[in-house]
Parts: structure tokens; sequence; C-alpha cells
DNA sequence: AAGAATATCACAATCGTTTGTGAAACAAAC
DNA sequence: GTTTGTTTCACAAACGATTGTGATATTCTT
């Protein structure tokens, strides 16, 4: 594989002068710069980035700490990242954080050892905040997805939650439905705490008083959602309309329900988050919140790449995206006419 | 960040025995290695990749070329690959091509500026074939999924779409289906072409004669399926039952069938291919042919990591994965007398 | 045409490792 | 007590780039 210096002897030059010439800097005349770039390519020359970034301390790489990149959810969010680093000549480097505990550790060996430049976040657990502290100390620039910290030096990149509980929720009420139920994810994560909250709005908002026996919770996964809605099935008066914490679980609800001999949505309506590429398949489609995931991703690379460039990490940025109702057609107005009640 | 030399201050020795102390290399005292590793600690040293490799020419990266990593059915494979990366100690770099022509591009961004020490090809199209040969004239290590090349020098990873399409084929016949019809991917894509092969042997094998009229063709994608499905039901006499080309155009199938009023397997039996996760989700779950992706993911990254390991890229492997039916509840055995036929 | 200013280049140091070689220190052998 | 043989280490040269500095060549000035 060639290197400078054999560009260097082709030409006639200094291996300095080539350098120069590659990296389109002052001081090199134009007719040589011409006959080293001329030479480059037809020796197929590549730089070697080990021997750059040695001196010039950059990598140009970027970790992404991420729950699961097979996920439909978060892999729709790399392909936003990749798209800027692309563009900007980054390289995304990834280390999956199954097990919140590791992400401490995937993020000090990014930083350490692979010394990327700086880093995404996705969906950092509450418990470990101290090593994000860590990071600010250090000065390493990160931008935090799907959660927001008041802190003024953290970039974060979120949706409102409490207002996609509180839209879904406010979609059913709008139809008709009075006795909205609720599956929603484990409570000790924020944002399934956070989308209960904005349901809980919803139907204040509404006045209609907030049930106990209407909410169900467990993780969020078709499972939960299956058995959830079973759950809620299986008590009286029925509900006519169900916001799943996500779209997983809406998959699982909506199981639970044919599986019941009820049908969506002339029985019960159902309402999910996320907005999955699924959702739109399911039969029927459903109706849903949706995250920007794909500009979400492509934000926080923006993000990142600009408090690289600048260095200068002044105050953090807070993007929070609004969420956005998807009617499709497992949601629709509530007739208490047309239907025999439990 | 503290270098080889800090610690070598620190600890009162030249900076090549804390190298050799660090590499557990051979003529370093006990004593001072431990001291040596005690200081390294302390000072919270972390070796600096880009200057090590740049000594050692090796990079530690395996460039994953892939055509979307997003897609369900790529990402499972992405997390059997990165099941041996992370026990290995490799670092993983990915590279979409969405456009194969993209494909060649990033090769060699990978191997010539990236460096990367071996490559894994997801679905290399066939067009491109000598920029696959360029890499054997350079000795790069790589292993190719979902192809089979019969070159002896090449490690090819596949399923048997042959025996797919008949496994599958022969499941509807084995129901008593006489009039199976087959919606195809594109049929220039060899996989699609393959499968085609398998659902005409099984007919054969089964004494049904091959009819043009029960074959559609599409993209792999839900659209495709859906209209292909819908051409289908169109034609007269009505098939009893459909093997569509993957899970996804399966999806669309069973949407389309849905959608004319008729139920499925009662009327029309259903199977796919691939078995994604959401296929055992569907309504009814889809029965299909399972593709072990996971297991050819990591297999791939084993089978390069040793390649690069012994870095005698002898001959090839061929590992060939026989495809295994997932019998769900999308299919059923046929019964002539309990339905109206068109 | 001589001096000043500028453009163009070569040289050398540097980044943080690894690794070959030889010097010093120590132990074993006669 | 000299010789031989081992350890244990320091020194120095790489690896392939970038970059500051100073030397030469070129152009401009008057």
């Amino acid at each position: 594989m060639p290197t400078i210096k054999d560009i260097a002897r082709k030409v006639g030059v200094s291996p300095s002068v080539v350098s120069r010439a590659l990296n389109n800097k002052y001081g090199v005349k134009e007719s040589t710069r011409q006959a080293v770039l001329r030479a480059a390519k037809e020796l197929g020359y590549h730089p070697n980035v080990a021997a750059r970034s040695l001196v010039t301390k950059r990598t140009e790489m970027i970790g992404v700490i991420i729950p699961d990149i097979s996920e439909p959810f978060y892999s729709r969010m790399i392909k936003g990242m990749e798209y800027v680093a692309s563009k900007t000549g980054y390289t995304l480097l990834f280390s999956n954080s199954y097990e919140s505990l590791e992400q401490s550790k995937a993020v000090v060996k990014m930083v350490e050892a692979q010394r990327v430049e700086g880093l995404i976040i996705v969906g950092s657990s509450l418990k470990e905040r101290d090593y994000i502290y860590s990071l600010i100390d250090k000065g390493t620039p990160f931008v935090v997805i799907e959660r927001h910290y008041s802190d003024p030096r953290m970039n974060c990149i979120w949706v409102d939650n409490v207002v996609g509980g509180y839209v879904a929720t406010k979609h059913l009420i709008q139809c008709g439905h009075t006795r909205v139920a609720h599956i929603s994810g484990d409570l000790d994560v924020e944002v399934a705490a956070e989308r209960l909250k904005g349901y809980k709005k919803a139907l204040d908002e509404a006045g209609i008083p907030f049930s106990p026996d209407l909410v169900v919770s467990g993780a969020f996964v078709w499972q939960d959602g299956y058995h959830g809605m079973k759950a809620l099935l299986s008590r009286t008066p029925r509900c006519t309309a169900v916001f799943a914490g996500n779209d997983s679980m809406a998959y699982g609800a909506l199981q639970a329900i044919a599986e019941a001999g009820l049908s969506v949505p002339q029985d019960i309506s159902v309402i999910g988050f996320d907005d999955l590429e699924f959702s739109s398949l399911t039969n029927p489609p459903l109706t849903t919140v949706r995250q920007p995931r794909y500009e979400m991703g492509r934000d926080a690379a923006r993000l990142l790449v600009t408090c690289l460039e600048q260095s200068t990490q002044d105050k953090g940025m807070k993007i929070c995206y609004p969420p956005e109702i998807v009617i499709r057609r497992s949601t629709s107005v509530y007739d208490s006419t047309d239907r025999t009640h439990a």
C-alpha cells in the first residue's frame, strides 16, 4: 500500500509537500499540486488514518451507545445518524447496551480505548448518571437521546411523552370514549411514567375520573401488551378504548382482542405509540403516536458534529419534538347503540 | 491521557519495558511487570490504538457491507456478528449498500482507507463480482453471506433456497392443496429464482403441472406481495394456497386476502420465507421457512476471525444451512367440501 | 540592478507504540 | 576468578502521516 513517501519519490518532492498538496494547504505551487494529485491517483494512494490521527489527535469517529441495534425502534434512529455521518466524513462505532450496567463500561471503552471524539447515547438509564458527568468533566462532547436532563451543559433530544400520552388519550376521548384503558410500560422507566401522566391529564381535562382498574403495566414488549389486554378484558364494565404504551404492546393487545372474539375498532379502539414501520401493516392498521426517530438520530448526529467542529461545547442544546398522532383504522368513534355490552 | 512514557517515568524503567510488560512478553522481571501493571491502572492508561496499529499494521477491525442495517432481516445477522466480535476483540464497521452500485465503493473505502482487516459481505450483487476478485488478489480475507460462489478460494455462507422453496411448496401440497400459487421476488435476484426452482420441483414431484398463471413476481416488499395477491385472487380457478417469496410479501398477501373477505387458512393457506420476528405476531401467525440469520452472522464472523488469526486463507469454506419450516397457523389442510368456489 | 518581499520547497521533529539489538547485571560453571 | 550463559533492561529505529522553521528560488519594488 503506497505511502506519502512513494508519491514524493515519484513526483520528486519531499513528503511534506505531498502532505500539503493532498490537504489543499497553502504554500505549494499549483503545478506540483496537480502532479502530486495525479501521482496519488496513479498509485492508488489512501492516507493511513492511524498515522494521521496519531499526529492530529483526531479519529473522526463517533461512538453510539444504543440499547439494541436490531430493534426496529432504534435502527431507524441509526439510519438518521448514518445519513449525517456519511455526509460529514465521520465513522460511527456502535455499542449495544443490552444491560444498562454495560453502559458505563461501553462509554469508557469507547472514549478511552477507541478514542471516539464524541458520543451519542440513546436511552441512558437513570441510575448511571455519574458516568455522564465524568464525560462532562473530561470535556468529551455528547448528546443524549430519549432522556432530558435539566443540566444546561447537556445536549438532549427527546419527544415530549407527557404530551404524547395526552394526545393519544384525547384522541380516544374525542371519539366519544369514556372508558379508556391504558397498558403502560414499566413505570420505573421514565417514558412510561410520562405517558401515564399525559393519559391522566387528558382524562382530567375531560372530567373523566381516573380509575386504577383501567390501567395495567408491564415491560414494553408484545407479551405484556397481550396479557395486559387480557386482564383488561376480564374487568367490567369493559373499556371501549385502550392506549398502549408502545406499538409492540399494541400488537399484543390487538391479538388478545381478536382472540376474545372482539373486533377493532368496532368493539374496542386501540392506539399505540412510536409508529414502527410495521404499524401500518397490522390488521387493522394501527393508529399511533409517531416519534420522529429518523429525525432524532439525524439531529443528534448533526448537533454532535457541530460541537466537534467548533470544539466550543458552550451550553447544551435541548431539542424536544412534538409527538404527532397518526390516525389509521384501529380507532373509531364510539357508538353505544351498535353493540351489546358485557 | 497518559502514555506509555508516563508509566515508564513513574516506574523508573524505559518505555520498551513497559510495552513488553503490558503485552505479557518475555524478558521482563516479574516484579517490574507488576509495578508497571499497577502504575498503568493508577494512571488510567489505555493504549493508543492509532500508534499501535501504525507499527503492528493491524487495526482489529472488520468491515461489514450490508444492504440495510435497519431491516429486521439483516439486523438479526448483525447481532450474530457482534456476538463474536465482542468476544474476540474486533470492532465492527458498517457500511450500508442501499444501492448495489455503492457496494464496490464501500469495499475499497473500507479496505484502503479504513484499513479493515477483513470483510463480511452480505448479499453482494451478481453484477459486481469483479471487485470481489480484486479482494482475493489483494489477499484480504472475506466471507460472503447469502450468495454462493463455486470459486474454491471464497468463503460462502447461505441457506439452500431451492430446498427452501421445495420444502415450503411441499408442505402446502401435503396439506392437500393442488392449486398452489407463488408470489416471487424479482427473478433477477438469485434467491428469488432459486426459490421458484424449488417450488417447481415440488410441484413436479407431486405430478402437479406448473401453471404460469399461478405465479406473479415483484420486489421483495410488502406492496408487491399485496398487489401480487390481488392479481392472483382475480384469476380463476382460484388458488387455495400461496407460497410468498418472503415474509414481507406474505404480510401483503395476508392483507389482500383479508380485504377480499376471505380468511386464512380456511380459504387460502399462506406460507412465507425468512421467519422475521414479526411473523409470529401476524393474524394468523405465519407459517414460514426459517433462515437462521443469527447463526449465519455469527458463523460468518467466526470464520472470518479464524482466517484473520491464522492468516492462511487456504481454501474457502462453504457453509450451507438447511432451511427449516416453522408451522404456525396460516396454513391448514385443504378440505374441498367446506367451501364455495368462485 | 540591487534589495525586499514572497512563494515554494526540504528538513526535522513529533505523535505513541512496537521490536530488534546490544549493554549491563547477575548467576552458573569450570 | 575467568569464562559462559541468562536475565533484565535501555537505546534507537521504525510505522506514516502533519507541521513549524529555515533555506532557496522567484517575483516585485524602486
